[in-house]
DNA sequence: ACTCTCATCAGAAACGTTTTGCAGTGTATC
DNA sequence: GATACACTGCAAAACGTTTCTGATGAGAGT
């Protein structure tokens, strides 16, 4: 059986430039690097025509294994399979990366396991040899910014906070508290005093700094706090508690929810009420899904840029690597006013 | 200033490991790698203890220079960015990828740059060491799978063919001529006649392959031909060339779109001329977006489990770099009767 | 007592780079 | 005619692993 050429196949090293070119291989390495040192010019052609000749292209590991750094970005998801295909910004995140990455000379890894924590956390990535972590909306409660920032691994988190005090941690995330405030001074714009929030998972940071800003304009306003529910990302559960709320009152008029997809869930199961949006309830989401414009009605929500999120965060991991301090960032979301929202007409049955 | 800790901060290596557990740096070697290679319950217990205690993580890039294999693989998209934000499948094929790579301890590397064909494109993949290359639709015309394989990196290609006869490639795609001929069949069970292909980009291979399935269906029916309009992947450009032949002529009752964006289009530019689907014309998409089950009318197209053809294509290319042969896959697409398509029941203005 | 085998380990080469220190050339300056 | 100095190039060390080739010692068989 004929082995495939791959492994018989022998590639040229420098070494073989070298004795083709009749110089040493520091003169190669240096011609190839244009490193600062005087090569004659004849020299210097001679070296990249036998290197071109040669298809040489030298060993990434070998470089890497020298130079201590591998150019090499590692992407961790929280449950990657998932994100990827139900959370659109997770593909935007990756584009951005990717487009600052190609400017840097940088390459991205997406980490395929799922992350875990602690010690063998770090191992983990550390085994990649990756030179920096971009770490995407890691749940609250998760040491591994910090853990992995002593190791001497630089992280940088896209949506949420790094949680840690190291000079090798930032992050970069959309400013949540602003974001329920705005959306509770629209809805209180609009008449609405009775509010509720559809929270997803409560261990990401954003559910809650959402809550937080939502509640503090109601509670300006002397209103009462708005209820609290949800609790779940996935749309069966959330549908489940929205359904148990409905059925055990009807006073809100609004709702605001964590993310589009529970915004969306809202609308259905509060027609399976008798409860038209936005005739009797209005209802406001946050990501500007690709959905929110197609659906009927077009759902209010918030937007904000994830592609330039991911971007800053990008250059922030990079100038970590480069032993440079960076600073966090938050970026205030926009509201987009669809048709899920409209002023209050009857005042609820109380 | 404070140099951040990455700077100074030494890890221990294999020799500290050896040195701190009395032994050779070959018996640690053996012990952490479960080596075949007798060693003493003592000595195993000692030397784990130890690389424990000193946080020891082996270096990636050493490994991989005396291996000669990285244990990873690199993904090519054509435009990368672009790809990821607009086109639904390139999440769910990182996902396949990512999810076998978890699996058979592989990596998944994203290659950031646009890809560039010839000896240029080569060296900018050797360059990041990858042990083989998934290459996403590559255009019709690229050299690119061929240019790599003779160098010596397996490639497997998703949803386009090989173009090689290399055994270092391979490829997994829809059976896109089949495709054509179910729409057509589907088409013509409704009692079209007069039926138009919407193409996309001309250079994808898939987009032929349709139309022959397609236009084979209508002549073994002895039907007139379906024309073909569109050629562009761009809504915008495709919506002007769609305009331009309904402006031209309404004799057409269906159309056979490439993917569901196009298919979308031709139902809101049709609309636009007072063609309601699926009362005046019946639209067929391909690919079974999100937004096809969201929109009005839902949209009849074709499904296919791209994330299955992702994780095929990976467990092939892990086998090519293992230096086994592989066998091309063909995955027949399965139609999905929904609400733009009906039967006719006006004939044709002529 | 002598070899043989087996288990256990060590030494050193190799992988392909970059980088440092050193050594030759000339050429201009005093 | 030396001294300095730019210019050019080489040899070798280092990076952190794996792996090949032996070396040592203990017990068993003869």
């Amino acid at each position: 059986m004929p082995l495939p050429w791959s492994q018989t196949f022998k590639m040229a090293t420098i070494r073989d430039v070298a004795r083709e070119s009749g110089v040493s291989v520091t003169t190669v390495s240096t011609v190839l690097n244009n490193a600062p040192r005087p090569v004659s010019d004849a020299t210097r052609a001679t070296v990249l025509d036998v290197a071109r000749r040669l298809h040489y292209v030298p060993t990434a590991s070998a470089i890497r294994l020298v130079k201590g750094k591998s150019k090499v970005i590692g992407m961790a998801f929280p449950n990657v399979e998932a994100s990827l295909v139900t959370n659109y910004n997770a593909a935007k995140v990756l584009a951005g990366a990717l487009s600052v990455a190609a400017e840097e000379g940088y390459v991205v890894q997406v980490n395929p396991q799922p992350w875990v924590g602690g010690a063998e956390g770090v191992s983990q990535v550390r085994a990649t040899g990756v030179d920096g972590v971009l770490l995407l909306w890691p749940s609250q409660t998760s040491d591994q910014t910090d853990v992995l920032a002593k190791s001497g691994i630089p992280v940088v988190v896209i949506a949420a906070s790094a949680n840690s005090t190291s000079s090798l941690t930032s992050s970069v995330d959309v400013e949540n508290v602003l974001g329920g405030r705005m959306a509770a001074q629209h809805l209180i714009d609009l008449g609405h005093q009775n509010a509720v929030y559809v929270a997803g998972a409560l261990d990401q940071e954003s559910v809650h700094q959402r809550y937080r800003g939502f509640c503090d304009v109601f509670a300006e306003h002397n209103l009462p706090p708005p209820k609290i529910i949800g609790f779940s990302f996935t749309p069966a559960v959330a549908e489940q508690a929205i359904d148990a709320h409905l059925s055990a009152e009807k006073t809100a008029t609004a709702y605001f929810a964590t993310n589009d997809s529970l915004a969306i869930s809202v609308i259905r199961v509060a027609a399976l009420h008798g409860l038209s949006t936005p005739q009797d309830i209005s209802v406001v989401g946050f990501d500007d899904a690709p959905i929110a414009q197609h659906m009927s009605p077009l759902l209010t929500t918030f937007v904000f840029p994830m592609e330039t999120v991911a971007e800053t965060a990008m250059r922030q991991l990079i100038a970590l690597v480069a032993g440079e301090t960076v600073e966090e960032v938050r970026i205030p979301p926009r509201l987009i006013r669809r048709e899920s929202t409209a002023p209050l007409v009857k005042l609820p049955g109380r």
